[in-house]
DNA sequence: ATAGTTTATGCTATCGTTTGCGCAATATAT
DNA sequence: ATATATTGCGCAAACGATAGCATAAACTAT
């Protein structure tokens, strides 16, 4: 009748029985007899019920909705973990909410407030670049609401998190850079104090020590790590004669931006310079040559990520365990760092 | 006291008044005075109160939120609009909830009844490759809650429509090339139905008309449209020793498929093959030549669409209106098409 | 000064589910 | 046969906010 309106209620008048019966039996509860959950069924579909999640969120204080922070949703690496996480939270009945903060401090915070407005059932963020006071994510925290941490974390707060190894992935790269011949190996990385550009900073000079190979700041390179600062950084390089057989970016954009700069000026890649970047940007299978880099398993790591949390969803006791899951980056060995 | 579970209720019984009007001086009420507004507001902030949108969306039949279906998250052109949508969609207070069709016609049914359980005030849909059936959606517009197609939609639906001119750019495309000097033009589109491959052939062929060049069966491929289905199709007019001097794709992958084999097989670009893709993907910028294409304005699509739905909010009146928004597209000419 | 407005707030029902407690009826144990 | 469990369901109170209607006080108009 009522335009899809029908209630809970309006199944228990047409079956003579109680709202808290059809209640129970749309939730296989088991105090209920079998004969009267399918009759619910049946006239649920025939009164073209639809249930309310809201109403159900208001009682049991449960909305299952999950709150996803990120910097920004279009990029790859963050819209494949936004994919992993629903890929887990959709098969058991959870909605995902994105909310992007743009890098911006006052974005995330806005957008942490309101996610708990909206009683979100847990929080997953990464954290923007441009955060150092963490008192909107404790807020969550203290209102006793999980909150997961993947990719960018801080160990300022008692958290579960998510990340890959960062250090290994560098040493790697690094190693793999010195097998192919490299001696002076160029490092991109970032002036923020970012834990992961300072592990593949370590990993870097890492894998040369271990190498026997110096470690010479001249070498090493900081900047915003977009295209146009790998652009920047190059050129420097080159202009100041720096010696160089090999560019390990900590991004993939600024090993973009470092391969044009060095084609442009004839130099051959990777006969003359090898260059690897790190992300696995879609786009450095496409570059003439393909770059090297390292996969950041973002799908798993959303994976991962929703999983800890209803791990811990249902281990109710151990809702203190904080644990730190470090996944295994992948090598991705491309032409640009190979010999012919 | 009560870890953060101050309700407008208790706001009240510290202030002596009711919740009513707690709750009209937290939604600025004009029939409250501003020194209780104040009051209530301080107190608020004291009990360290956090608003209740659930219970709020509950009693006003509002949630606030809104159900964006995609096919995929984690491809550019729909986290691009996602992104826009965001935009426009949170500076009013509103959240977006994500979901996935995977181009999965269960998954899309699926997908519509959790948006509809959630309660969500409005859906934002791109409809999957595989979908033909359109009750799930129907369902939708009887239940009365807004839907609006973007990018990949139909005419089955009394909706408005978010697109780009999908004729137009491939009109573009195709005179730029002939432009260029070519005259035997390559055409990758795709074996469906979908409306926005019929249009671009529709676009290539009426340009090649315009011009009095012959359309050649002989010159149109059907495939898939991935990076594969690119290869393959140019792998095939080489062995069936088509003549062309161009390749006019209607996805950037495909196009980039064709690039790969060309190069390889010796085929200089563009100078003796021009090659155009569709879609601006991020890598078409980055391969060697850069890949001109059409830029389909991702995020203006995911803006116009969160402002169509809050447009239609305000004037009840013309719920009724669908309107259709055609968005001008974006000829983005690179090297991969231009004489030196 | 009396009636009519305006202003500021209170009362109370309600949104649709869930859930602890209670109770009858049936089943099991002694 | 009596006492005890178990099964199946109803009652009614939430969950937290909102909104229509009522009302008291203060103000304006005639």
């Amino acid at each position: 009748m009522k335009k899809g309106k029908a209630t809970i209620h309006d199944i228990a008048d047409k079956l003579n029985i109680t709202a808290s019966t059809v209640s129970r039996a749309l939730n296989d509860n088991p105090r209920i007899s079998e004969s009267t959950k399918k009759q619910v069924i049946k006239m649920a579909k025939q009164l073209n019920y639809q249930p309310n999640h809201i109403a159900s969120a208001l009682r049991s204080g449960k909305s299952k909705l999950i709150g996803v922070v990120v910097p920004t949703v279009n990029r790859n690496f963050f819209s494949s973990i936004i994919r992993g996480v629903e890929e887990i939270a959709n098969g058991l009945g959870y909605r995902v909410i994105i909310s992007q903060s743009y890098e911006d401090y006052e974005k995330e915070v806005e957008t942490i407030e309101a996610l708990l407005n909206a009683r979100v059932d847990g929080i997953f963020a990464s954290i923007g670049k441009n955060t150092s006071n963490f008192e909107h994510f404790q807020k969550v925290l203290d209102k006793n609401i999980p909150l997961i941490l993947f990719d960018r974390f801080t160990n300022e707060l008692e958290v579960s998190q998510i990340v890959i190894d960062d250090y290994q992935a560098a040493y790697q790269v690094t190693k793999h850079l010195i097998t192919q011949g490299c001696s002076r190996i160029v490092h991109f990385t970032s002036a923020k104090k970012i834990s992961i550009y300072k592990d593949r900073l370590r990993g870097y000079e890492d894998a040369l020590r271990d190498h026997n190979l110096p470690i010479d700041p001249l070498l090493i390179e900081e900047s915003n790590m977009q295209l146009e600062d790998g652009r920047i950084c190059t050129e420097n390089l080159l202009k100041k004669a720096v010696q160089f057989d090999a560019i390990f970016s900590s991004s993939d954009y600024a090993a973009m931006g470092a391969l044009q700069v060095l084609k442009e000026k004839g130099f051959k890649i990777p006969q003359e310079v090898k260059i690897a970047g790190f992300g696995n940007e879609p786009f450095t299978s496409f570059t003439d040559p393909p770059i090297t880099t390292v996969d950041q398993k973002a799908i798993p790591m959303g994976r991962v990520t929703a999983e800890t949390f209803f791990a811990t969803l249902n281990n109710e006791k151990t809702d203190e365990t904080q644990q730190k899951t470090v996944l295994k980056p992948e090598l991705i060995i491309r032409q640009s760092t190979q010999n012919k």
